[in-house]
RNA sequence: GGCCCGGUAGCUCAGCUGGUUAGAGCGCUAGCCUGUCACGCUAGAGGUCGUGGGUUCGAGCCCCAUCCGGGUCGCCA
């Protein structure tokens, strides 16, 4: 039934003739959206990448076998169409089609391949399972709501290669195949044949070996990397993801690395979305960014701002509030604006269990009328402690406030960020038009780690201290800040990076404070530490999450819609049945000996 | 590992307090139709109700277990 091309060659795409093409004879490929045969007159669009055309089939001007030939024609065959370009009568002009106004009247055509009705329909108006669609993945491809995210992801791509190049920075390849790291993420191994009982892992990131090319003179690195994670998936995260990765020698200011990515950004945004971006970006301080948004990743785009309360509450007879402070925490409450008679009791029961989820032990609540505050602590209260309360978060009549309270800072925040997330959900106070371009600095160096009685690298163990901040290194080292950046959009951390620790003296240091002797340093890092000796230029870097910046300009919460053949929350590929099973055979090469009696 | 939501025709869904032969729209198949584009009209096919067990005179519906998909907390230097 399938034809051969046989000497033919297509002119155009589908989506793209107009006025110039009017009258010539075209030839088109693609596959056929929906056909509506009206008797001696057949109807189909023709799909390509590009966009359709509408093809038209004429019984009193094609011969018969043509013509009952397109009369077996169905949703999905791949065709290769001959005909001339007309123009459609004004009454018969599809607006909704980029080609509306145009229709190839075919003359002779080809069948190149029958299809089976898919599973689903080829549209983006439909809402078909995600599970079907990942089963079916290549025809969830042909919709064009995904052939445009893909066009777009391929371009960002390349302004990220075009940008970096003419910033002097070289592409290099580094390994897939590394070496397992203790810290961090859980690494996927894969096991060696030539040295049976060992591993290799495929990298979180290329950090290392980025560092590496620094210290080999290339000066200015970039890459766009795969990495990998076996941790729990999320919405905005897959095990492997894609990394815009960069480095640079001869600086040891963050100013200068956040200058030169902050164009990448500026320049993405003007290529892709025509925005152009105001240059410095805001920058604000990790402190202040948890104190106003109780996240690191603020999304900046509406208010509900997080005030802290703790003198006024403390002050009051709530017992439950002043022991929290007095244990080191706080009270921080969220005022939320002109919610009063939007949110029933019952409602705001829920929103206390939401908080609940960010280990957050409860959470009080005060209405404000016309006539006064109806509250869960009013009764610990005085008239002027409501008042200075209502002054300092700002509350009129028909606001709602909402307080956490907790021993542990971290708690708090949050529980809070959580909620401002949430209230601005529920009360559609996010601009989706707008994009808010921020950096977060000054992040805490270490971070503590109550289980395991140490503290850990919040970044990694190369990134430098703050200067300054280097005589707390051993004596205070919760206090320490970083040179380290974060790049914010929009409440998404769209990539991260540090000044790296290129000075000896001061990486032993940090291996001291992070509770490593100096034997289990090098047994750790011994091959990356002696680079080091051998003459290491300062440097810093950046890494990009790209499928996170797609994901935005693409207008989606949703990372498995920007990655072509994505994996479930259980990280398995529904197309390809990946993982499987392999035979006894492969396993013992590797010298590997599955116990399976556990798993039945 | 915890919590929450979902799984009924190819697709999207409805299915009441457990009660007759499990429905609708779209899609599909066949016929008619020369300006359609969600074509129209007529007729038709199509169901292990995710899976296994239990309760019951009777289960799509209730209970237990389990699988799959999604969201989220922990996790993600």
């Amino acid at each position: 039934m399938a034809e051969f091309l046989n000497g033919w060659k297509r002119s155009h795409h589908c989506g793209v003739p107009c006025e110039s093409e009017l009258g010539q004879d075209l030839t088109l490929m693609g596959w056929v959206d929906g056909k509506r045969n009206l008797g001696g007159l057949i109807f189909a669009y023709l799909r390509d990448r590009s966009g359709m055309m509408q093809v038209v089939f004429d019984e009193s001007r094609n011969d018969r076998a043509t013509f009952e030939k397109a009369e077996g024609i169905r949703s999905e065959f791949v065709l290769a169409v001959k005909g001339v370009l007309a123009r459609r009568a004004p009454e018969a002009i599809n607006p909704d089609v980029a080609t509306g106004a145009f229709e190839l009247l075919v003359s002779d055509f080809k069948i190149l391949a029958v299809s089976e009705t898919p599973p689903f329909m080829i549209d983006d108006d439909s809402e078909t399972n995600e599970m079907l669609r990942m089963q079916y993945r290549y025809l969830d491809l042909r919709r064009p709501v995904m052939q445009r995210i893909l066009a777009l992801r391929h371009r960002i791509a390349k302004v990220a290669r075009d940008y970096y190049d003419a910033q002097g920075f070289y592409e290099i390849e580094t390994p897939i195949l590394g070496r397992s790291t203790p810290e961090g993420a859980r690494d996927y191994l894969v096991p060696s044949r030539v040295y049976p009982g060992q591993f290799y892992a495929l990298p979180q990131s290329p950090q290392q070996f980025k560092q590496l090319l620094m210290l080999s003179g290339f000066d200015r690195y970039f890459q766009i990397a795969k990495c990998f994670r076996d941790e729990d998936l999320r919405a905005d995260r897959q095990p492997e993801f894609t990394q815009i990765d960069c480095e640079m020698s001869f600086v040891e200011d963050e100013e200068d690395v956040m200058a030169v990515h902050e164009g990448f950004m500026a320049e993405l945004f003007r290529k892709i979305k025509g925005i152009e971006i105001p240059l410095p970006l805001p920058r604000m301080k990790y402190a202040e960014a948890m104190a106003r948004y109780g996240s690191d990743k603020p999304d900046t785009r509406f208010g509900l701002e997080l005030v802290d309360v703790s003198d006024i509450m403390g002050s009051t007879e709530a017992q439950f509030l002043k022991d929290a402070i007095a244990a080191g925490g706080s009270v921080r409450a969220i005022n939320a604006v002109g919610s009063a008679d939007k949110l029933s009791r019952k409602e705001i029961d829920k929103l206390v269990e939401f908080v609940k989820t960010y280990r957050a032990k409860g959470m009080s609540w005060m209405t404000v009328t016309a006539d006064g505050v109806k509250s869960t602590l009013a009764k610990f209260m005085t008239e002027a402690q409501i008042a200075s309360l209502l002054e300092r978060v700002g509350a009129k009549a028909n606001d709602t406030v909402f307080f956490v309270c907790d021993a542990d800072d971290e708690v708090v925040f949050a529980a809070l960020g959580a909620l401002r997330l949430e209230l601005a959900k529920r009360f559609d106070l996010i601009d989706p038009d707008r994009f808010d371009l921020l950096w977060v600095t000054e992040f805490p160096l270490f971070e503590y780690d109550a289980e395991d009685g140490r503290y850990y690298a919040k970044h990694h163990p190369f990134t430098s201290p703050k200067l300054e901040d280097l005589d707390k290194l051993e004596s205070d080292p919760a206090s320490v800040r970083a040179k380290a950046y974060d790049m914010v959009l929009n409440g998404y951390e769209l990539g991260g990076g540090s000044i790296r620790i290129s000075n000896q003296e001061l990486q032993k240091r940090m291996f001291r404070a992070l509770g490593f002797t100096d034997e289990s340093a090098a047994e750790r890092f011994g091959y990356f530490l002696r680079a080091f000796q051998y003459g290491a230029p300062p440097h810093g870097g950046i890494a990009f999450g790209l499928d996170r910046i797609v994901m935005l300009m693409a207008g989606t919460n949703n990372i498995r819609d920007v990655i072509a053949f994505p994996k479930t929350q259980n990280a398995s590929d529904l197309l390809t049945q990946a993982p499987n099973a392999v035979d006894d055979a492969q396993l013992a090469e590797l010298g590997i000996c599955i116990d399976k009696r556990g798993t039945e």
